[in-house]
DNA sequence: CATGCACAAAATGTATCCAATTATTCGGAC
DNA sequence: GTCCGAATAATTGGATACATTTTGTGCATG
């Protein structure tokens, strides 16, 4: 009985099916810390040998999402407020340069893309549609990090792994309409600063585009 | 026969100490890049069974220091000149950053080690002793990066990664006098930075002195 | 009653065996 | 002579059996 089939795990290897499905299990607060993750127990609720389970728990400990104790297998440790506070700030950090890099080969095309996501994100609003809202929103991030991602590589990576380990923390984005207005007013700062092709200014209002998504993401710890 | 003694590996498991010694062998440029790392044949040589070493070879996978290619087993990617430049500007960001998060907190302490050890390095140079030059700058760091573990641990993780792949590329640090002129102006300048307790100056100078840190190590891509 | 030592149980660490996948080579046909 | 295809060899992927380590509990002794 093969219960890994959760997601699009088409043609991938066991390992890394399991790998992401743990990981993922993680990320969105399905195991509570200090609970104990035991290999041949995770195998078999998984439908699969220790093989697999054992090799995706060691690449989650150099992730730092699981730690080993012991002979009383993995679990995952235990995160303070500071750890949340120092994860935001890297990525503020990482993001604002990031944006900083982009400034400077951006496209025509791309702007106006942004833009209009921008349009689409507060008409969203004004109607009162919160899915058009959280989709306009996700897709001026992704297309940023898509550039990023083409430009830098390695470190969108960074950026990448910064994100899922926030994942842990919040719930999701745009909790309320308010939270919503204010990220849309970052997300004009961010395109007036990109057409201005002003590098500096790219990463300040960066930074503060993700502090401000730190205050509003309002330090959920976990539930399930 | 266990081949697996070249360091302090003590009580570390074998899977760590695989994992440790591949890792070094990498980074010190042992393996000439799309060199077939088989794992059957590493195992051979450590006199380690396969199992430690496939797990350590997935890991450095994860962080990109091998690559899987099909069925002629692992390999060192061929990396260029964009890797090494991305990875010290990412470098001088991370570093840019810990350093103005270290301005407002540092003690009087720490400050009156560091002007010690700029003074000592100044000693080397003017007397020719490139051991204590070295010494000297090596230890000023170090005292950085101890305060910054301290304040901000996964910051420091990161600048440590970073530092690690760069050991890729530079054979070592310092190769002339110059070079040691160069790095103890800029450690000046870290220096006053700090003790004028201005983050912005302090992620400045940082900044510079990667970059300039950049140019010193002149790009040797490996040799063994 | 508390503390320490010893034994047992449980979980990871390691090794080997078998399956699946892929690359390379050899052969045949166009 | 070249190209395509099939077969074989080599390497990783997965599973299971065994060794090692650690923890937790229980009993005995002070």
């Amino acid at each position: 009985m093969t219960i890994i089939v959760g997601k699009n795990h088409g043609q991938l290897s066991v390992r890394e099916q399991t790998y992401r499905h743990l990981k993922e299990k993680i990320l969105t607060g399905h195991f509570p810390p200090d609970e104990r993750l035991v290999e041949e127990s995770l195998a078999g609720q998984l439908g699969v040998s220790r093989t697999p389970v054992r090799e995706a728990l060691h690449k989650l400990e150099l992730e730092g999402l699981v730690r080993l104790k012991g002979a009383r297998g993995f679990c995952v440790p235990e995160e303070t407020a500071a750890d949340m506070s120092e994860l935001f700030e890297i990525r503020a950090v990482l993001e604002g340069h990031a944006l900083s890099c982009l400034c400077n080969s951006i496209s025509e095309d791309s702007v106006r893309t942004l833009r209009e996501y921008i349009t689409r994100a507060e008409l969203g609003v004004s109607e009162g549609r919160r899915e058009l809202v959280f989709e306009s929103n996700t897709k001026f991030h992704d297309l940023l990090y898509q550039l990023v991602r083409s430009r830098r590589p390695r470190l969108f990576n960074l950026i990448e792994d910064m994100r899922d380990y926030i994942l842990r923390y919040r719930k999701d984005s745009l909790g309320t309409l308010e939270a919503a207005r204010r990220s849309i007013a970052g997300h004009k700062k961010i395109l007036l600063a990109l057409e201005l092709n002003d590098p500096v200014l790219c990463e300040q209002v960066m930074r503060a585009h993700i502090y401000e998504a730190e205050a509003d993401a309002a330090y959920l710890p976990r539930s399930g």
